[in-house]
RNA sequence: GGGCCCGUAGUUUAGCUUGGAUAGAAUACAGCCCUGCGGAGGCUGGGACCUGGGUUCAAAUCCCAGCGGGCCCA
């Protein structure tokens, strides 16, 4: 940043007043380049490039200045900017940031009826991935679950265990919710008492509320078992049906009807009138209560996103949707803006397919992220074993966890959210390369390093290479890396960013002996890099939930 | 019928917001390093911007149209 700021003056210096300097695409072109075609006006930008590069003159930590083409490149002064970084990587908050105000992040909810699928999975560790960073960058973060305790989908899985005798099991509900739904379309009666059994519900009615609530209740805790397995947790529960009576709907609609914007529609609904918004609905209303009066589930949610937004005030309000929700978060969003209030940011995200074709809860046609959770220990076990012969079962369970879980983890996460996953084994269970194994590895390496290593002494003097020199330069963008995911929540570059790290790593690794290293002043600048390689690393990995193995 | 997102080596992916140099990686493939701080590693090689227009000195990036995939709207 100073160095920009350093390029940014020589060149005023040197009679250059439209100042656009951009990152050249390889590091053999310098840290910073200034494009001549814009200043060139008819003159040829290399002959501009070359007289602007000979009235700049190489100060602080500019070391070199070289005409390149159409381009005037700047090189950084290695020795002083490897000091001057690394006294500031040391300080043990390296990254992290200030005490900032409070970030709730509302992911996963999903419906509580089965076992979650690789889909559902994606939601929770984006959420996940999105509060550790937001921790990590000084926010005090809450993490919200929105159970959807009173929808269809329960009301079917309370229907179709009514027969059972005892408790029905978690792992059942799956085999339940396909064969209920097989059912349902066989014969249209089931429907119709399915649907009584909601009426009873929203009515009040005691026995069914009790029946709900005991399916609900075996399904979360199912469901965040599993989660928790990964590290996933949730401060909050906040149940649908909680606002299903609550005094909030009557306030909205009170509001919504002194803005004029209530309408009946014929079967006797009250809409609300998003017309003036102008989104891709063929009609503009949305759906608010029943003939009757009862509420439906948009109103709820709008009531749980004003709830929601009243609880932040000033912090952050975030939450994550898969992209099928995209229209109905315009609508909430609308909605919230007649209410006066600001919505939530929301981090979109695309499904994840199976090469056969789309995953469906109801057909049965899913990888269950517990399949998938077991798939990855297997071969973490496996590979470990061929490496560690005689380790302690102990110990082998929960190495192979670490790492089955990291490279599950980072099978999803290092991709853009925007995109589509094809869902393959292969790709998922890889360890090697661009994955999370990869990176955990180097990890160990520079453990391993630093304990035989003993003592660091500071080095009187700082000596670094060129591949030294791009490690430092990489672990000094955490900072600004960190920033920039804060403000986009773009997870993925986080991930991306920890290979590029890890890759830099087995690149020094291999080129800059450290124990058998005869120079005292190089022996401890390396001993200094691989020290703020291990921290970084860490912390990077620990944003995207994933733990840092002793050995492996 | 309408709206939103995506399309980059055989496969998976970064880059697109803010146009700029030789499009960066992984995997697979061909080969090398193999008594070294632990090879889940390093090095070398070939291989890609969906199609067609437009804007621009310059387009993977911006605009328009088409094609293909995903999601949604009664």
């Amino acid at each position: 940043m100073q160095f920009q700021k350093e390029v940014e003056k020589a060149l005023k210096k040197a009679g250059v007043k439209k100042i656009k300097l951009e990152k050249p695409p390889n590091p053999k072109f310098g840290d910073l380049s200034f494009p001549c075609f814009e200043i060139a006006k008819g003159k040829n930008p290399s002959e501009v490039a070359k007289e602007i590069a000979e009235k700049v003159k190489p100060t602080g930590l500019i070391g070199k200045v070289v005409p390149m083409g159409p381009y005037v490149n700047f090189f950084i002064d290695s020795k002083k900017f490897a000091k001057k970084a690394l006294k500031e990587i040391l300080k043990p908050n390296f990254g992290k940031g200030k005490r900032k105000g409070k970030a709730l992040i509302e992911h996963t909810s999903i419906n509580p009826n089965a076992s979650p699928h690789v889909g559902r999975a994606r939601n929770a560790l984006i959420g996940d991935a999105i509060t550790r960073l937001l921790k990590f960058y000084g926010h005090q973060t809450e993490v919200h679950y929105f159970v959807n305790d009173v929808g269809k989908q329960i009301a079917m899985l309370v229907y179709a265990t009514k027969e059972l005798k005892g408790k029905p099991k978690f792992e059942d509900m799956l085999k339940h919710y396909i064969e209920i739904n097989r059912k349902v379309i066989e014969n249209a009666s089931i429907e119709r008492e399915i649907f009584e059994l909601l009426e009873k519900l929203e009515s009040g009615d005691k026995k069914t509320i009790k029946e709900f609530e005991k399916i609900v209740s075996i399904c979360v805790k199912g469901q965040t078992k599993i989660l928790g397995e990964l590290g996933i947790k949730y401060d909050y529960f906040d149940y649908e049906s909680k606002f299903l009576k609550s005094k909030l709907l009557k306030d909205i609609l009170e509001t919504f009807k002194k803005k004029r914007k209530l309408k009946q529609a014929e079967d006797g609904r009250t809409v609300l009138d998003l017309s003036e918004f102008n989104l891709p609905m063929r009609e503009p209303y949305l759906p608010l209560t029943r003939a009757n009066g009862t509420s439906l589930y948009a109103l709820r949610d709008i009531a749980y996103n004003v709830y929601k937004a009243k609880k932040v005030k000033k912090g952050k309000n975030i939450v994550v949707l898969g992209e099928d929700h995209k229209l109905e978060f315009q609508q909430i969003k609308a909605a919230l803006s007649i209410l006066g209030h600001k919505a939530p940011e929301v981090i979109h995200y695309s499904f994840i397919l199976l090469p056969e074709g789309k995953m469906s809860t109801r057909k049965g046609n899913v990888v269950l992220l517990t399949d998938f959770m077991k798939e990855a220990v297997e071969k973490a076990k496996e590979e470990i074993l061929k490496r560690n012969p005689d380790i302690a079962a102990k110990e082998l369970e929960k190495l192979s966890k670490v790492i089955g879980y990291g490279a599950l983890k980072y099978s999803i996460l290092r991709v853009s959210p925007d995109k589509n996953v094809i869902f393959e084994w292969d790709e998922a269970l890889n360890f090697e390369g661009n994955s999370a194994p990869y990176i955990q590895y180097t990890y160990v390496r520079s453990k391993r390093i630093l304990e035989k290593l003993g003592r660091i002494k500071q080095p009187k003097d700082i000596l670094v290479n060129d591949i030294e020199t791009e490690l430092i330069k990489k672990i000094a963008e955490l900072p600004s890396i960190i920033e920039s995911t804060a403000r986009d929540y773009s997870i993925h570059k986080i991930a991306h960013y920890a290979y590029e790290l890890a890759n830099l790593f087995n690149n020094f690794y291999e080129t800059s002996p450290i124990i058998s290293e005869k120079d005292e002043n190089k022996k401890m600048t390396r001993a200094l890099i691989v020290k703020v390689y291990k921290n970084t690393i860490k912390n990077v990995l620990w944003i995207l939930g994933i733990d840092a193995p002793n050995f492996m």
